[in-house]
DNA sequence: TTGAAAGCGCTAACAT
DNA sequence: ATGTTAGCGCTTTCAA
């Protein structure tokens, strides 16, 4: 009688919007332990079995429910990445790197950005932990490990890149910032260029820091020595490189080349200096950092210390494929410099 | 004697790493539903309890599954995001409209990237629908509405950005893209250029069509004949400009004025029209579409048509919102296109 | 106010 | 080769 009476209403063999293995063991007459295990591809299932669950699976258009298989299988193959500034050149290459990297290996990716927001980058963090992903890989902009790291379950996977905060155990991929630093400042200095200056964010980045101490490397080396109004560290993103060096020009300290912490605020020192009366290079030299791609402009032509940022991201991807196919307890930290490059443009 | 036993290891109320509701039921007496309901806000559970569980909470740092909670809620709080380039100057903006929109709302963002691959972008849908994602936004490269739609379960709500296939039924949000190549072609024309040129990629997206008819409109109004050899469209992203400008002046078209498809491809065309001997604006004006950040640097100064990118992202992710906060019974499609601005600059 | 129990879709151990 | 069953962590009836 209910049979019949369902009929009226719903083929019994009708295929659900969103079918599940169920309703593909009841069409097959079969338990659906068994279609699990045909669509798995485990031993122990029938030539013939399989073929016809496989066939009904693709007829019925059945996707698996992957939060499903996730919460058995305690792995998601999903990966988080946070950075700090999807709109900007640079971190989206890294991304790249790592998208692509992980896609081979089967993994996704939950890509966050923080948009330079501490507290968002602390959500984000407790977001993909309650998402259970697999691993994260994070550019991070926390100053000491402890403010993130807290967060984060000791038997997660972590891979920080292109900056790191202080303090931390963990992995890193990253270019050598003082190295990169240094070079940029020495080649102002073989430009016979004495009184320089370095402009940067004020963003506390190991990076940053880095870069500082660069600076400062190269210019002792030299025997100069370094005046304090020289470094200027400003809050703002972006076009802050023109009003930095205008205020610094404003105040009377007239440098001859600038270091720029990077790339997009060298590009608005330049600018700076120009709308100054100054002439670049002949008067004030500015170099950058990053390489970014609107760097090599014909009409921009602006030295800097380029970094391979896809293999950046690919190489950190790699060191997290590597720590998510290992038991936690034989995991082990993996650190890797790059070497930067120095690219010598117009601007110097 | 077991307890005991295993006392000497592990304290009987030690806090596992995850720990879940059970551990906390366990751990302040009460079944693991009252637990639930006391974290969840749920009435019928009293304030000392529910007080209890929450400061037990806390110091076990709980952060629920989500995973689980998304197999039986039918919910993830997720919606997935396809583009096709992740390092371009447009689409990153319309991500963090959409991404800034939806945080607010409590929803996360899966953000993928296609490379302009079809394949990759069929693989991210499946991807995204087999992680349970509550909906889709997406800058679709598909030429058809069914290439993509058959993939998608028809209650799954869905919003294109920025472009759409032929023959969709859903809601999009873009910018009048027919307008806006009539706007740069009429001001071209305004400057008394005649000859205009075409150039553009050849991915086939309903923008790039809509453009073409826009610049076809234009010409047609001011009674010039349109010659198919000042339409070039190629395969090459990005520098492709450089290429295509080329290729026209190598053989004798010469136009005197050019509306690109895009800023980086006006970018690359203003390059080698100069590379070719001949000035910009005075022997040809070039003018691009989107407005990325470089196009008003001063030494760019590319005149083109502004997208309020953001805007477009975060009205696409309200839509979506919408959508989700119904039943799909009642969902509308929802379609935006919004005004393109002209924005004149020393490159025409 | 609270507990017991079912079930979301799936995998895997254990039976047969 | 296949079926039965438990259980992943959670929410939500239904009882008490």
């Amino acid at each position: 009688m209910v049979q019949i009476f369902d009929d009226l209403f719903l083929n019994v063999y009708d295929t659900p919007m969103n079918p599940t293995i169920k309703d593909i063991a009841a069409r097959a007459g079969i338990s659906y332990a068994t279609v699990s295990r045909a669509l798995n591809g485990k031993y122990g299932v029938s030539r013939e079995t399989r073929e016809k669950v496989k066939a009904l699976a693709e007829e019925m258009s059945y996707r698996p429910n992957a939060i499903a298989q996730g919460l058995v299988n305690r792995a998601t193959m999903t990966v988080g990445l946070i950075i700090p500034d999807i709109t900007s050149p640079f971190f989206p290459r890294l991304a790249l790197g790592i998208e692509e990297t992980l896609l081979k290996a089967g993994y996704n990716l939950f890509l966050c950005n923080t948009s330079w927001n501490p507290e968002r980058e602390r959500d984000y963090l407790n977001n993909l932990i309650q998402k259970q992903v697999d691993g994260i890989i994070i550019s991070s902009i926390a100053h000491h490990a402890d403010d993130i790291e807290s967060l984060i379950p000791s038997d997660m996977p972590l891979v920080y890149v292109s900056s790191y905060p202080e303090g931390t155990e963990h992995s890193y991929v990253l270019i050598d910032n003082i190295k990169g630093a240094d070079m940029a400042v020495t080649h102002l200095l073989s430009r016979k260029h004495r009184r320089i200056a370095f402009i940067g964010s004020e963003q506390e980045r190991h990076s940053l820091e880095d870069r500082l101490s660069g600076y400062h490397k190269a210019l002792n080396r030299a025997g100069i020595e370094i005046s304090e109004d020289m470094v200027v560290l400003d809050k703002f993103q972006e076009q802050s490189g023109y009003k930095m060096i205008r205020n610094l020009l404003g105040k009377g300290t007239i440098p001859d080349g600038v270091f720029a912490e990077n790339d997009l605020i060298a590009m608005g020192v330049v600018q700076g200096v120009r709308d100054s009366g100054y002439r670049v290079p002949e008067d004030m030299a500015v170099i950058g950092f990053d390489d970014i791609p609107i760097a090599s402009h014909p009409d921009i032509q602006l030295s800097t210390i380029h970094q391979p940022k896809y293999r950046i991201g690919a190489y950190a991807a790699e060191i997290l494929l590597r720590q998510l196919n290992r038991d936690p307890s034989e995991r082990r930290t993996e650190r890797m410099t790059l070497q930067p490059e120095l690219i010598v443009r117009r601007s110097t």
